[in-house]
DNA sequence: TTTAGGG
DNA sequence: CCCTAAA
């Protein structure tokens, strides 16, 4: 049995390469989906990863990271961020943002720009400045259910740029991406989802291109067509940020953004989440084309953010995740599309296909869908989360330029703190100035992650078959509690590389900068040197939250391996939390299906699972044929007595072999543990004993006269059977002759 | 449900 | 004993 945990933090995605395979990720069935949209913010992303769960045990846990030093740097710079700032700051209102919450934020810009039919993005130009500057909407899954499935998620922080607008999209310095959404309400509903999620995923990817440090794991969302129009980019790029214009786009962020309520415990305290940006993470063709389109779809809005939008940043997390399958090729392609698809059905490239399939899982699996009324409704819990979350940073330069600076420092940050507890990030711009200052600077600042969840490797039991049911929970839950209590060890793997040294900073092993921060993924481990982390079990069970802590690496490894695991006893396992940039590095689980099917209902979430390691795949081992689940006991031996078996003789040297259920009705009427089946497979085992030798022969002795009156009997009846087989016809040929 | 067989 | 395809 496989238990998944979601690790909600962010890590760096894996990097999207198109060369490599999305094989990595894997979408659970909790994905959350941002839509709808706010205008300003800005994203960053942020990292996703996948889970599975076949168990749906995820625990949500919440790491909290200490305050070691990270800042979070800051959000890139949105070109248009001046509102994005504003709804930053506004939502944030000195509580750290979560990359969530800029997701949400985000789609619900997009959709309040969709309904508003407000801001049409248009590529980079057309909002204004300040309006679309802060063009991360958020937009939430819908709550009606249609997933969309990203095959990967990034998180995606959004942050707002004052100043620049387009920057973001073509320079690459400044993260921040806008995304706008156009209204373009022609569309049909999914349409619009779908183009909304393309604008998302556009922006996502004009952030990313724009941070260093962002990453935009696969997004692979596409726009059946863009009816923008405007730019049909070959669906790769292009598209993306041309899809964005569109209105309507459903994004659904990984784990890291959660929005809504259903998860929203998860959400609620404990899943932190951080968004290391780096550019080298965002998969290239993730990356906005560079766009101004995408670009733009980041801009417009604007205020709302505050409210929805960056606000609250509410993580979602799925109760029942559900692992989709995602190929890894379809993610691979995503991966190359640079496009997140949207929506399933809407693809018509060859991709395209692929991902239908995906997001039938998704579309089955219900998802969580953030609807800007959602998000609005639940901005007071996002809020609440938010206060809890930290924000994500992109190093990669999300914030304004004076974040900029900092953020070049690091991409990875995902949330600062600072001492008091205030993210930084969460002011927006305003505060950004000072809290990247701060962030760098003090101490204090932590990093957080969060990890959503982490795969529990399979576990292997074995129970006796005459245990019950509920002694097989018990016996499950306190395998994954012991390995999550105890037995596992975190690992911490920057690009691919371990990071062995548990005493060095963060920032010493480069994760402080964006860069590595991409590739930053953790795995469990079985080997329970540490301590087992405390498990904490959110709400749900099905999630694991890991708090956020900010930390050196170290802190980090030690949260992570509370979180999750259990595994089997082999089998390391891995976070899905990372892969980054570096797809590499990241192990793909194949397990998704299973998770997929479990979990595809309930879960809206995507998760994407990173590609394995060796180790990580020992994880993920889908589940393995269960035995037998206790429900069908096995029954309890009982051997034949020698009476039984003289019964038995009796009535079959009266009724034959083939009447069984007559051998039960004349010899063992009364005998109601004796079924014919058992008594034709006593007889079975009894020819068979005939004819061995006797030393051969095991279990209470058979008195020989039985056991020839056995071979008598088969013989007699064996001939029996094979006149009837070959009389008939000949008689009825004889008959005819006659 | 029974039978018949493989596991 | 279990599991199943066939009948």
């Amino acid at each position: 049995m496989h238990v998944d945990l979601r690790f909600a933090s962010c890590l760096p995605l894996p990097r999207p390469c198109g060369d490599e395979e999305p094989e990595f990720w894997r979408f659970d069935g909790n994905l959350r989906s941002l839509r709808g949209s706010h205008s300003h913010p800005v994203l960053e992303v942020a990292q996703f990863h996948l889970v599975i769960s076949h168990w749906d045990m995820v625990l949500q846990r919440r790491l909290d990271c200490g305050s070691s030093g990270y800042h979070a740097p800051v959000m890139p710079h949105v070109p248009r961020s001046a509102r994005g700032k504003r709804s930053i700051r506004k939502k944030v209102e000195g509580k750290p943002l979560c990359a969530f919450d800029l997701l949400a934020t985000v789609a619900g810009k997009l959709l309040s720009e969709r309904e508003n039919s407000l801001a049409s993005c248009d590529n980079t130009g057309t909002s204004d400045p300040a309006a679309a500057k802060d063009t991360i909407k958020r937009e939430q899954i819908d709550s009606n259910e249609r997933s969309i499935k990203f095959e990967a998620f990034d998180l995606l922080s959004c942050n707002e740029h004052p100043k620049s607008s387009k920057a973001t999209s073509s320079g690459p310095t400044s993260p921040i991406v806008k995304s706008e959404i156009s209204d373009e309400d022609a569309v049909g509903g999914e349409s619009k989802f779908i183009e909304d999620s393309r604008k998302i995923g556009c922006g996502i990817a004009a952030v990313a291109e724009n941070f260093d440090n962002v990453r935009i794991s696969s997004c692979s969302m596409e726009s059946h067509e863009c009816k923008d129009g405007s730019k049909k980019l070959p669906q790769g790029q292009q598209q993306t940020a041309g899809n964005a214009t569109d209105g309507n786009a459903l994004y659904r962020l990984d784990g890291l953004v959660d929005l809504d309520a259903k998860h929203s415990v998860l959400g609620s305290s404990d899943s932190s989440v951080e968004v290391p940006l780096h550019r080298n993470n965002i998969y290239r063709n993730t990356l906005l084309p560079k766009q101004e389109d995408g670009m733009d779809l980041a801009a417009c809005n604007d205020d709302d953010e505050n409210s929805s939008g960056c606000t609250h940043p509410t993580v979602v997390t799925n109760k029942t995740s559900r692992m989709q399958h995602i190929g890894d090729r379809r993610i691979r392609k995503l991966l190359a599309s640079k496009f997140w698809r949207v929506a399933p059905t809407m693809l018509q490239d060859s991709e395209t296909s692929n991902y239908d399939v995906e997001q039938k899982h998704t579309l089955q699996g219900k998802r969580m869908c953030y609807t800007r009324q959602r998000t609005q409704r639940n901005s007071s819990k996002r809020r609440k989360l938010f206060d809890r979350c930290s924000v994500s940073v992109c190093g990669g330069g999300i914030y304004d330029e004076d974040v900029s600076n900092l953020c070049e420092n690091g991409g990875i940050k995902l949330e600062t703190y600072d001492s008091q507890g205030n993210l930084c990030e969460a002011n927006g711009a305003s505060s950004t100035t000072t809290g990247q200052k701060s962030c760098y600077e003090s101490p204090e600042y932590h990093v957080k992650l969060s990890i959503k969840s982490f795969k529990v490797p399979e576990l292997v039991i074995e129970i006796p078959e005459t245990a019950t049911v509920g002694s097989l929970k018990r016996t499950v839950l306190d395998a994954v509690t012991a390995i999550l209590g105890g037995g596992l060890c975190v690992g911490v793997l920057l690009q691919g590389k371990k990071v062995r040294d548990d005493n060095k900073t963060l920032h010493q092993v480069g994760i402080s900068h964006g860069d590595k921060l991409d590739n930053l993924g953790f795995t469990l481990e079985p080997n329970p040197r540490q301590s087992p982390a405390p498990l904490t079990s959110s709400e749900d069970p099905n999630f694991l939250s890991i708090g956020c802590a900010p930390e050196p690496l170290d802190r980090i490894s030690p949260v992570a391996p509370a979180v999750v695991d259990q595994g089997g006893p082999d089998a390391t396992q891995f976070l899905q939390i990372c892969p980054e940039s570096d797809h590499d590095s990241v192990p793909s689980p194949t397990d998704a299906a299973s998770s997929l099917e479990k979990t595809k209902a309930n879960s809206l979430a995507l998760v994407a699972v990173p590609p394995m390691d060796t180790e990580a795949l020992a994880m993920v081992p889908l589940r393995n044929k269960p035995k037998r689940s206790e429900a069908t006991q096995r029954r309890v031996r009982r051997p034949f007595s020698v009476a039984e078996v003289e019964a038995l003789v009796q009535a079959v040297e009266k009724l034959g072999t083939g009447r069984w259920r007559d051998v039960k009705l004349c010899a063992f009427e009364n005998a109601k543990h004796r079924t014919y089946v058992d008594l034709k497979d006593k007889w079975k085992t009894l020819v068979h004993t005939a004819r061995i030798s006797p030393q051969q022969r095991r279990g209470e002795p058979v008195p020989q006269e039985l056991l020839d009156r056995v071979l008598s009997a088969q013989a007699y009846w064996s001939q029996q059977q094979a006149k009837l087989l070959l009389k008939p016809p000949a008689s009825a040929e004889t008959r005819l002759l006659l």
